[in-house]
DNA sequence: ACATTATGTAGTAAATTTACAAAATTACAA
DNA sequence: TTGTAATTTTGTAAATTTACTACATAATGT
């Protein structure tokens, strides 16, 4: 399969190189290419003002077998290259459209954020939890709710995990640190102050370092071990909506690579922990 | 424009439904979606044993105006990159296969959340959020999480929120409530006895109980304005991973219908709280 | 003016769709 | 239950649309 990202970038870029009714048939694509992939060779050869066998060679010429394969690379080209544009919502906005946006906002940045996993720094991070002999959670605002999401999660892994909210606590936990402990600080922007000194007292302990935060961030200088998030969020108009969700996800995997690391042996201990749960609720009638 | 972002995901859903002939071209379709793509209507008619005009009228039934546009369509949806059904993480999974299953499963749960939003309870929900003297937000568990995301994003709008995961703090909060209050409950199964009583409590109030939970549950039937989730998730046996996330997105709109309700004239309230976080963070260099 | 390339015409093959008939299923009454 | 009518489902065959090939003509360059 060719990994050609973009078909028709290939097509504006070889614009020069082809003949007239080529040319003809490849500004036709260019000017419209998602009625392009819907149409018939004749009505694009019609549209591009040339013969069908014309329209026939075009396709060959970029690699296609003919002009179904082709009309099927360009969709995909298509697809993959504009896929949901992040459309912010307007005051003009009412309850069809608005909850709609948010969605598809949300998705773009699950999806955007799937394409550039830190793979190597997750493993790492992995490695160290799995490894530490108690884990910390740090984040302040909407990164405490996440924290406290992380929690819960580690927590049946029988992991000893912490969370604090308050900044004061943070500090005086880090800087009684030692060899072991492992310190994960969650922030969106990694520029929050009073987090990237506890991050900083940690670092002059014995413990380990690990953040989820922006490349290149000051909290991330901070850190033995990085992961990187790259989500498009304009924090300074809106909320930040969309970088906890894939906050979430993202110790989502973390919180899964420990239990795979564990073996199946133990999810029998998993089992004991939702029976636990079990009285706590109304039976499924 | 059709806005169905997952033909896949479409389809696996609607299986149950469909008869004989179908289903198995929807279970050809399924075990091979790529080569689908590329096959003509005879060849994927003979992989699933069934007749041309079977094929065809399986394309139609899902939208298509026949089968060209609905491999169209499939291609597009495949190019996305989601692997449409859900799929369960293994023990034989490593590093490069299971973040991706991940965050496929969440992207699924978002879109599939999207398709059937509960557009009428979410427009009274935010009226009701729009009008309340106080907002509680109640959860327990994962769900506490998400309700301390729901008090962080819900106090910027200067609505007087407050949230407690302490379940003897949400009884005596419900019982000493009034006209003007609005409790929210949040949880995944609607089941948790704690958080029942609370509601149950609240509800001998003169407040007003809304909850994010499971159609159909104990907890829903004690609420004024219930809004359901579809997110089927096997809480059996992994713990809920997708279904916070799209309670966060739900909120996320919750939120964001009010502020549209509030006007374009609260906006320089929304300012005012950004700059007072200003100096809590270093500069962007 | 010749060779070469480019383009179109017309015919052919293939693929898709429609119309209709047979088969299977369902609903209902004896 | 069992048989029968109504309805739905499915397949066959013909019609139509679509795409491709071979060849002829036109354009271009040498």
């Amino acid at each position: 399969m060719t990994s050609e990202p973009n078909l028709l970038a290939v097509i504006q870029r070889q614009l020069g190189e082809l003949n007239k009714s080529e040319a003809k048939v490849a500004k036709a694509i260019l000017k419209a290419p998602e009625e392009a992939t819907r149409s018939s060779i004749a009505s694009l050869a019609a549209a591009a003002g040339v013969s069908e066998p014309s329209v026939n060679r075009f396709c060959k010429r970029f690699g296609a077998s003919g002009f179904p394969d082709f009309k099927l690379q360009l969709a995909t080209s298509l697809a993959s290259g504009v896929k949901y544009v992040s459309r912010a919502v307007e005051f003009s906005d009412d309850i069809n459209t608005f909850p709609s946006k948010l969605f598809d906002n949300a998705i773009n940045a699950l999806l955007t954020a799937k394409e550039g996993l830190p793979l190597k720094a997750i493993a790492q991070a992995v490695d160290q939890i799995a490894q530490a002999r108690r884990v910390y959670f740090f984040g302040l605002g909407t990164s405490a709710a996440v924290a406290r999401d992380a929690e819960h999660k580690f927590f049946r892994f029988n992991v000893p995990v912490f969370t604090h909210e308050d900044p004061l606590m943070q500090r005086m936990l880090a800087a009684s640190a030692g060899v072991g402990d492992l310190f994960f600080f969650i922030s969106h922007t990694g520029r929050t102050k009073v987090l990237i000194e506890a991050a900083e007292i940690a670092r002059q302990t014995e413990a380990t370092v690990v953040s989820l935060t922006a490349e290149g961030s000051p909290l991330a200088e901070k850190s033995h071990c990085c992961i990187n998030v790259k989500v498009e969020e304009d924090t300074e108009q809106y909320l930040p909506m969309t970088s906890r969700l894939v906050q979430l996800v993202i110790l989502d995997v973390l919180a899964t690579g420990v239990t795979l690391r564990r073996g199946e042996g133990f999810t029998p201990h998993l089992a004991r922990i939702k029976d636990s749960l079990k009285d706590t609720r109304f039976p499924t009638s």
